[in-house]
DNA sequence: TGGCCAATCGGAGGTAGCCTCCGTATATTA
DNA sequence: TAATATACGGAGGCTACCTCCGATTGGCCA
């Protein structure tokens, strides 16, 4: 299948440097962290640095591509659990632990999800289409308003993750705010006055 | 009460242009536009901008600060109103569209709000806690969850501005997004099931 | 083993933006 | 009109991005 040789030993050890690097300096300073500070930790040459990955995203893209790829596999295993509320809620916990993996990464998902010629498009898509499925199954069993789309959802999700990282680390704070979203999804009781009130104009 | 001099009339000249300048480069480019662009456009040298405004955020600053206040002074109206929660829902709108003002903006008001040292910050803590109020008035009366923190629904709040600037306009998505949290907030229908579907971990 | 060359390296250098500093220009006041 | 406080402007030092190309080297073959 791979026709293509494989790296010369001093192009793979160099890459794999520069992952490990890239990893502590994303992890240190966020995704704007400088990439020739993560070349010299690597002990290479910026030009090294920028002919294995061409841009930022590309090593965003290698360091975080099999994370989302599991996500999406994960929430296809979810499509059989029991309660379709508790699957979606364990899955949008999961994406938004792996949006939050570094700062300013949630801004980069958003981003690549409405930019086509991105690296990491296809997968994140795959990924949100899984979570869109997880997502009409609970709105099927009626347990989530139907008025919602999946756009919505993770955009919630994902600024949930923008929102923990703005501030300092409160390792409760992802699972309150989760827990409020899940209850604004959760279709409301039908009765009389609670349902309009999110409607009231000014 | 002003012990100083009216500034002189070029200065004067200068500030206004470069306050006019600044506001269309943010509209246009997000909070990170070049400040040597917004010089430029403002017809003075860079030394001349950074002698009115020492950094970015005191530019932020002069183009906010009022808004903040009379988010504010607003909150502290809707103390009066009938409704609670139709009260602090129209505020977190009008919270939301402020911080929306520009690209950028949510990031810049959520690190105020952890940095006394910023000059918005004591303007920005006026703002929230009167918003404060009004979250305390909706849940003393029952119709807010009691477990939430203003905190949290700042948070959230800032986290929608944030994300209706990451994806192409919708005019609409902003009170879907607020919808979502409202209903969020809403105290749950405390029969069997609901409420505790958040709570169910994976 | 030795030599060749394609693959790889490294960093100089061009670009852009931030911010400071200080010699020059000018509005204001007397 | 002259003196002076006030304000101007942009050169220059810094950091980061990214490209390009001469120097270097790993791997293969005789």
């Amino acid at each position: 299948m791979d026709t293509r040789r494989p790296m010369r030993a001093d192009a793979r050890r160099n890459y794999d440097h520069l992952l490990v690097q890239a990893g502590e300096a994303f992890q240190a300073h966020g995704v704007d962290a400088s990439l020739e500070d993560i070349a010299r930790a690597a002990g290479v040459g910026i030009g090294t640095l920028y002919r294995h990955f061409p841009n930022r995203d590309a090593l965003l893209l290698a360091l975080t591509e099999e994370r989302f790829d599991r996500s999406r596999a994960s929430a296809e295993a979810l499509l059989d659990a029991a309660d379709p509320v508790a699957a979606l809620t364990s899955w949008l916990r999961r994406f938004i632990a792996n949006s939050a993996t570094y700062r300013g990464l949630p801004e980069s998902v958003t981003s690549v999800l409405t930019n086509p010629d991105s690296s990491l498009y296809a997968t994140c898509h795959a990924m949100q289409d899984a979570g869109g499925r997880l997502l009409a199954r609970a709105q099927q069993a009626g347990a989530v308003r139907p008025d919602v789309s999946a756009r919505d959802v993770f955009l919630m999700a994902a600024a949930i993750g923008w929102a923990n990282s703005q501030v300092p680390d409160d390792p409760e704070r992802i699972e309150r705010l989760l827990s409020l979203l899940i209850d604004g999804l959760s279709r409301p009781y039908a009765g009389p006055g609670l349902p309009e009130r999110a409607h009231i104009v000014s």
